[in-house]
DNA sequence: ATAAGTCTTTGATGTAGGTCAATATGACGC
DNA sequence: GCGTCATATTGACCTACATCAAAGACTTAT
């Protein structure tokens, strides 16, 4: 098999898992948020919980857009593909995030698991109708939309305008600032996702990104202590390095 | 004086316009898209028409974002700045399109009249309390952001990952698909931005894109009969070039 | 018409980051 | 613990695009 994964290895195969929203733990930071007990319930109503394994695609560019998923454990990669394979991924989800914001009748990307994930799945159509009814539902969703096309923006910023160092260091100032927003403590974060992952994000090779991680560790900057965690030993110099300022 | 527009040089001092959203030329492709004219008419009573000449700064990245607008007239241009003055457009807006979407309380970029434009302005706080009691209104800017977000990601993948050639190619598309999603045709465009707007579009240098468009032109896929004007010759080719089939 | 300023094009040269190739390191199954 | 496989690192070299510099071509003002 190829990987530890105890989790069926496609998503529509998974054997459902109820986790009624009330008992979400994560409702606080999602889609979920404020909403009124009421208004939980009916949510809850249309959503079913489902687990997938590491390495699994739980969207599909161009695939019919009949579910959106709300992001309750793990880690997801987000990516486009050109015709000869070039890659660029369009973000990585944790915990909290909304999968299937973007989209018309299709997925604008594909989506794969970085590790063991639990989602929450709506069918569109409901998630659509219910929207009708709950205004602060969409007014939510407006407001989670609204900021990933903030973002969407800053990455424009990067992919276009930065430098390979100035790219790395704002990719790992954004995983710290998100890291201390959710458990309140940034200066290790979790790297779920592979150099060459990393590279499609940034507009970089796996090469350039590794030799500008060398470069930070050989400055003391960070610390790699295990594949999969890193160390932000000084953030003054790493925010500097993202925005060109040395 | 710089230009040879008529219009006030600052968005704020210029002559109010009273033109009620009844007779707005461009509803049917705007926000103001399938409301009722119930809605439209409470739409109408909180926006205010405004002109600003070219060149003038309509709206400043980091200022409060206290107005959104719907260009009725005119061309604009977004970005955002790197604080050694590196710049990135993150689009262009036509009429018909919204500015002002992607903002947490301060705007998220700088908008800039690339000709003598002409503006709906609503208060944010005003279209906000709109936005709750209209439903309708809240749901067609979800379908706007969302939207808005798709077209993001596919610029991203090409600010990532496309070769010079391809990202001028893509550009050139997406601007004669528009056009002809407008005005039935989309052979001629209109090209109201200058050679360094388009390369800081692209990620590319004034250069760059110069060359690359001398090259198109004497491969016979493209004319520029004058600056401001090009013609497409041979569409299947300029799509084969924009995802790298060649 | 002419002069001044701005934007575009073209050419010569430089370089950041890509490509190709060879180790090194770590993860997992047995 | 040991072999296998995947991923990460490092080095040598190359190229697409940037940078620097100098003409052209438009625009607008007088």
């Amino acid at each position: 098999m190829r990987s530890g994964s105890h989790f069926a290895q496609t998503a529509s195969s998974n054997p459902l898992v109820n986790s009624p929203c009330e008992k979400c733990n994560i409702a606080e930071m999602s889609l979920c948020h404020a909403l009124s007990c009421d208004d939980l319930r009916k949510l809850s109503s249309i959503s079913t919980g489902i687990e997938v394994g590491k390495g699994v695609t739980i969207i599909n560019e161009m695939d019919s857009a009949d579910f959106l998923f709300n992001v309750t454990g793990g880690s997801i990669k987000l990516y486009k593909l050109l015709p000869d394979g070039r890659r660029q991924m369009t973000g990585f989800l944790f915990p909290g995030d909304f999968l299937g914001i973007a989209m018309n009748d299709c997925y604008a990307y594909s989506a794969e698991a970085l590790e063991d994930c639990r989602l929450c799945r709506f069918p569109r159509a409901r998630l659509e109708e219910l929207l009708k009814e709950v205004p602060d539902l969409e007014n939510r969703l407006l407001n989670m939309v609204s900021n990933e096309l903030v973002l969407a923006q800053d990455q424009m910023l990067l992919l276009g305008r930065k430098t390979a160092i100035e790219k790395v260091c704002s990719f790992l100032l954004s995983l710290a600032k998100r890291t201390q927003r959710k458990t309140g403590a940034g200066h290790v974060i979790s790297l779920p996702m592979g150099r060459s992952d990393i590279g499609d994000y940034l507009g970089l090779t796996t090469e350039t990104v590794s030799r500008t991680l060398t470069n930070l560790k050989k400055k003391g900057i960070i610390s790699i202590p295990t594949n999969g965690q890193l160390e932000i030993n000084d953030i003054e110099e790493l925010t500097d390095l993202a925005e060109g300022m040395d």
